[in-house]
Order: C-alpha cells, then structure tokens, then sequence
RNA sequence: GGGCCUGUAGCUCAGCUGGUUAGAGCAGUCCGCUCAUAACGGAUUGGUCGGCGGUUCAAGUCCGCCCGGGCCUACCA
C-alpha cells in the first residue's frame, strides 16, 4: 500500500446508555460522506465507529434491569449497529470498548504511560455529592445555609479523598502548544481551534485516569482496585480499530496515524488536547486533525431529552426518505456551526433542490432521449461552445468538489454540484432540444448526449452522498458498476446503449395536512 | 468575572488584507418555455449593512463605547 493512499475517519464511540439520535447519525453521516468520496477517489480507506460501554452509568443500568452488564451493552449496543445500516453507513468496523482487543490496547497503552513516567499514583480529591455520584469544582459550588457546601444540583457535597492514577497532562502544555502552532490545521473549524488554544494557555492540571468507586470497565494493570476511567478507555479504541499494541501490523502501519477524527464539538477538548498528549506521551503518532461540529436544534428549540423534542434520525429516514435525510443534514448548515431541523427547510430542500433541480433534470432529458432516440444514447456532432463550456464546467466540479470535501466544507460542496445542475436546466433551456427535434435532429441528438454525459457526472458526485439515489440514476444511465468511481469521470456514455424508460429519482414531498 | 465569536434584504447567509451603483439562495411579483416530477428559464420588488462616535481622500470592512445573540472557562459520553 502506498502512503499517502490510506484514509483512516473515526466517528466518536457512542456511549450506550443513549438512544441513537440525530446527533449520532450526523456525525456519523459526515465521516460516511467522506469515507466514500475517498473511496470513489482511489483511496485506501478505514472508516470506524463504535460504542462506549463502560462507565458507572451502564453499571448501574444493567443492575436496574437486573441483567450483567455485557448482557446489557450487547442489547444497547445494538441499536447503533441498526442506526448505522438504517442511515446506510459504511463502516468498516464497529468497535465495542468491551471487547478483548480494546482491553489488550488500553492496558498496552497504560502500561506504556507508566513506563515513560506520565502516569502516577495519588489521590484524587474533591467535592463530592452522593446523591448526584458526581465530583464538583469548587467554581460550580455555592454556599448553603449553614455554611457547607451545595451543588448546582442542590445536593449537599462533602470533602472526598480516592486512590486515584493521574495522567501527567500539566507537563505537555509546551507541547500541546507547539502542535497547534506547527499544524493550524490540527483542530477546525477555526473559531474552535481558538477555543481550544486559550483553554491550553489557561494551564492543565493532571488528569485523574483511574476509578475505585466501581468496576465496569477496563481493568488497571497490576493493580484491581482500580479501572481504567473514561477518555483513557475511549479515546484509546481509535487505536485499537488499527491493530494497537502490535505497531508492526499491517492495518497499523496503513491506518494510524488518523486522517481525521471527527467530533461533536462537545468533545473537542478530549481529542484535541487529553488525546495528543496521551499520545505524545506514549511516543505515539498523532492523528492529522480533528473536526468539531455542531449541534442541530429542532424547529428553533434547543434539543433536549426533557423537553421531549429529541429527533430520532430513524423518524426522519422514514417520513422524508434516507438519501432526502441525508442530503438535508449535508446541505442545510455550514459544517462546523450549529444548524435548526425545520420540516418546512426539510421539504423545501427535498422538492427545490432534490425533486424539482436534480430529479426534474434527470427525468426531462433521459425521457427526451427514450422518446426520440430510439431509447438510446444519441450519436453525437462536433461540440458547440456552449456544449464545451457545460462539459468543461461539470469537469472543475469534480475538482471544486474534492477541494471542499477535504475541507468537510459539505455544504459548499453540494452548492458546486448544484452550480452544474442549475447551468445544466439553463442549457436545456437554451438549446431548447423539443425546438431542435423539429428544425435539426442531429443536433438535438448532440445536445441530450452533452445533458445525459453531464447528468452521468452529477450522479458520481452526488453518489457519497445519496448512495442509493445516485445508483439509480447510473442505472438509468447504464453506467456499469466499475465506472462509478472517480476514474472514470472522463469516461463517456457510448452512442447506442439502449436505456428504459426512465422513472422518478427524487420524489417531492407533499404535506398530508394540506389535504385536510 | 476572564476569553472568543456574532448582529448585512421577509427568512438563511456570502462579502479576503478598507476603494466602482452591497451580493446569493429561498419566499414575493411579472414574463417566457412546454421536454419534464405544474417542474425549468429570464426579469424584478426589497437593505439608514444593530446604535452612537472616531480614524481616513474613502468603512459593511479598521478603532472606541453602547445595545442584542451565542460559545468556551477541565475530569458528565
């Protein structure tokens, strides 16, 4: 394999205790995108997502259904696993944090922070309130009534003291600095990076990476009273998915460092600042950048559990349609800012750019083109300026197109595929071939034949993604399986292949309330 | 409290290091076409660029203040 080839996209894992939503399927999506893109574009590529699985969460959730808790994340786990082929993801491997190969990496890498000094014993101290099972800064306290101390929750803490291991992270502020200076690019977008830096500046404090006070999770070498807690264990899986401990291995020396880890932007500072430094300090490669999204509100309201307006990707999927989904959450909302779900910006996409843009185009060339070229590809005549300048423009969106998607700027670059698809109706109107068939058949047969050579490129790129949608219109195309890639961009159709009458790719959506 | 970002047409947003009559998409209005999923194309209405003051030959674009909105500020995935 040779380097530079490899693309390795991680998705955060997901933690188990939640319910797939929105959140989940778009981060998911946008690393789906991208894998396929470098697919089609000739790269090797490792496209991994997961779930987190341990924690005193899950512990005491199984304990709650009275089932041990692998048994539990078995069950929970499983609806990733079904969001992820609902939402038609093509990951290559879906790592579960319970799993022995993850074990095996995170104790590789805890022993090796050992080795090299960056993980200590000591205690871990704090203010801690039973009733929440939850540690607070002293910044979040406010003083209750008889002098002690309350949480924000309004439980009252105590002073607490644990055996704790800690990480060394105040000793790789330097570095941290240095990395984000040397590489702009390591954190995106920008306003996060700037987030990420003044927290840096602001000084580290050691990481607590170890637990007592429960037992689900990765066992701490050499010494079982305590696991391994957390970011330790979760960040460690992007390790584990390519072979970690053993760095001699192939999938290794292809797949890490990562290409990109892509996170919501929640925790950006985990991988951003916890994840190098782990790194670093265990004389590992780091991963070529990090990319932070946003948050999707629903109709204008902030999403949350309680107020019972959470967006279940799978209700979407079925009331707009998988590739409508998809393409909405790629389009509506600049990569990397928070975005609004609105089922009036939902169908407008769905019937402006998608049915009446792209669909309506496939379907008025191909059924000129069944209509009156005997139902195939028209021979066609030397290329008119205005045929070379549509031609020319759906070649450079290829190229725009790769530009952007390296950005994960996926909403610009679905505008530059819509640029061709707008400039491809004003041909058709401007050529006007209905006119053509009547005055000059032949060069109305060179006229479809540019629009079906044009529409063929439009479906390449659209295919990471609406996979299945771009599928149909290469059906209908007659686009063979092997030339739905990159390479074959400048290929062209052949004159004479016979097609069948053509359906609808992109139906619109019409409002059942507006009949009542 | 400290730091960062932001406020541009009804809506969502572009406007790089200051420089011709401030742009796009959607929505609205008018016209054209009739191949097509009544879809497509053209034209057009619409903005004191949050407010005040300043720097400059020139400011949406730089500076100060004010008003409004958002985010970060460590061990909860």
């Amino acid at each position: 394999m040779s380097a530079g080839q490899n693309f390795y996209i991680t998705t955060p894992i997901y933690y188990v205790n939640d319910k797939p939503h929105i959140g989940h399927a778009y981060t998911s999506l946008a690393c789906d995108v991208l894998a396929r893109f470098k697919r089609m574009d000739g790269y090797n590529v490792h496209f991994l997502t997961g779930t987190d699985e341990h924690g005193q969460k899950v512990e005491q959730s199984a304990e709650k259904a009275g089932i041990d808790p692998q048994k539990f994340t078995d069950n929970v786990s499983q609806n990733f696993r079904d969001l992820a082929k609902a939402m038609n993801f093509s990951n290559d491997d879906f790592i579960r944090t319970t799993e022995e190969r993850h074990k095996e990496a995170c104790q590789a890498i805890w022993n090796k922070l050992v080795e090299t000094g960056d993980i200590y014993l000591g205690a871990y101290a704090g203010w801690y309130a039973i009733r929440d099972e939850a540690f607070y800064t002293e910044t979040e306290l406010v003083d209750g009534p008889n002098g002690n101390k309350i949480a924000p929750t309004g439980a009252e803490v105590e002073w607490l003291e644990e055996p704790s291991y800690f990480f060394k992270l105040s000793a790789w502020e330097d570095k941290l600095l240095e990395l984000y200076e040397s590489n702009p690019d390591f954190i995106a977008p920008k306003s996060r990076r700037n987030e990420v830096l003044s927290f840096v500046k602001g000084g580290l404090k050691d990481l607590s990476v170890s637990r007592t006070t429960f037992s689900w999770g990765v066992p701490v070498p050499n010494d079982d009273d305590h696991i391994m807690y957390v970011w330790l264990d979760a960040l460690t899986n992007y390790l584990t998915a390519a072979g970690y401990p053993d760095m001699e291995k192939q999938s290794f020396k292809d797949f890490w460092p990562a290409s990109l880890h892509m996170v919501g932007k929640d925790i950006l500072r985990f991988h951003a600042v916890y994840w190098p430094a782990f790194l670093m300090a265990a004389d590992i490669p780091l991963p070529e950048r990090v990319f932070a999204h946003g948050w999707w509100t629903n109709e204008g309201q902030k999403i949350s559990k309680s107020l019972g307006n959470v967006i279940d990707p799978l209700d979407l999927i079925e009331k707009y349609g998988l590739d409508q989904t998809r393409y909405f959450l790629m389009r509506e909302v600049p990569f990397g800012n928070d975005g609004d779900f609105a089922h009036e910006a939902m169908v407008g996409r769905m019937n402006t750019d998608l049915a009446n843009d792209i669909g309506n185009l496939c379907q008025r060339v191909m059924s000129m083109i069944f209509k009156n070229c005997d139902a195939q590809f028209p021979e066609f005549g030397d290329f008119t300026d205005e045929d070379k300048a549509l031609m020319t423009m759906a070649d450079e969106a290829l190229v725009k197109t790769r530009d952007l998607i390296n950005q994960q700027s996926f909403h610009k670059a679905l505008e530059a595929i819509w640029a061709v698809v707008g400039e491809a109706n004003r041909y058709v109107d401007a050529q006007a071939p209905w006119a053509l068939r009547k005055t000059d058949i032949d060069r109305m047969k060179t006229v479809l034949y540019v629009l079906a050579d044009t529409i063929r490129k439009l479906g390449l790129l659209i295919r990471p993604f609406m996979p299945e949608s771009a599928d149909k219109m290469l059906d209908l195309l007659q686009v063979s399986e092997n030339s739905r890639d990159f390479s074959a961009y400048g290929e062209v159709l052949k004159s004479g292949v016979a097609i069948e009458k053509p359906v609808g790719i992109f139906p619109r959506f019409v409002d059942e309330e507006a009949d009542a």
